[in-house]
DNA sequence: ACATTAAGTGATT
DNA sequence: AATCACTTAATGT
């Protein structure tokens, strides 16, 4: 576990603050498609994430979901910062997108951390920075661009985080997590296909310009 | 060969 | 952009 930490976060954290965190943080390991958070949960730790991704989503009272934005590796989850320290359940959902590797502290030594460590607080400074930077694309996303810019923006993104132009979905997960309907992203997806942005094919779609 | 699931399409609102 | 109804294609058993 030292190794992981000195690996993603050795660059950010002196050696000192490495070393208290691995003595407190619980090593954790989700598949893909595992939920990690759910709406309503109480939240006791935050995540330090060594590698995989994570999809961050809102959900709305039928249980449809919408995708917000993703966390990648040496991020950390300024939703659960503020639910840490607020005392407030979780408003966001949580669902590993790959396998996933991550480290959870306990929030005593996250605060506790704050006053201490320079390097600690400018991290979740930061972090909190580009988390709320991300949740004004994220809304932009939504309210301005046309479905089929939103569309190409998520298969974008979705490679990215995969690390993989060749992203392995169904044309029904993608309405899932934009919230529209299958018809509509099938249209969409094809009409990208024939502008040369995308390949093709049952379960898989290759994305062209990354 | 048959059933199931994914994807494509025209028409309508 | 959503929904319906229907077709076609790919895949599993």
């Amino acid at each position: 576990m030292i190794e992981d930490l000195q690996k993603y976060y050795g660059y950010l954290f002196e050696e000192a603050l490495l070393e208290e965190i691995a003595d407190v943080a619980i090593a954790k390991e989700f598949k893909a498609n595992e939920v990690i958070i759910d709406i309503g949960s109480y939240i006791t730790s935050i995540p330090l994430l060594l590698n995989g991704a994570i999809k961050i989503l809102r959900e709305d009272k039928e249980g449809d979901d919408l995708v917000l934005y993703y966390i990648e590796k040496g991020d950390t989850c300024a939703m659960t910062l503020s639910c840490c320290m607020g005392q407030t359940k979780s408003k966001i959902k949580a669902i590993a997108e790959t396998d996933v590797k991550l480290l959870m502290i306990p929030k005593q030594k996250m605060s506790e951390w704050l006053s201490k460590y320079k390097s600690w607080q400018e991290f979740i400074l930061h972090s909190y920075h580009s988390r709320l930077q991300e949740f004004i694309d994220a809304i932009d996303t939504i309210a301005f661009l046309n479905m089929d810019q939103r569309l190409l923006k998520y298969l974008k993104d979705k490679a990215l985080v995969n690390q993989n132009e060749t992203i392995s979905v169904t044309h029904q997960q993608i309405a899932n997590d934009l919230h529209t309907s299958r018809v509509v992203v099938s249209r969409l997806l094809k009409a990208l296909e024939k502008k040369d942005k995308i390949e093709l094919n049952r379960n898989q779609i290759k994305v062209l310009e990354l």
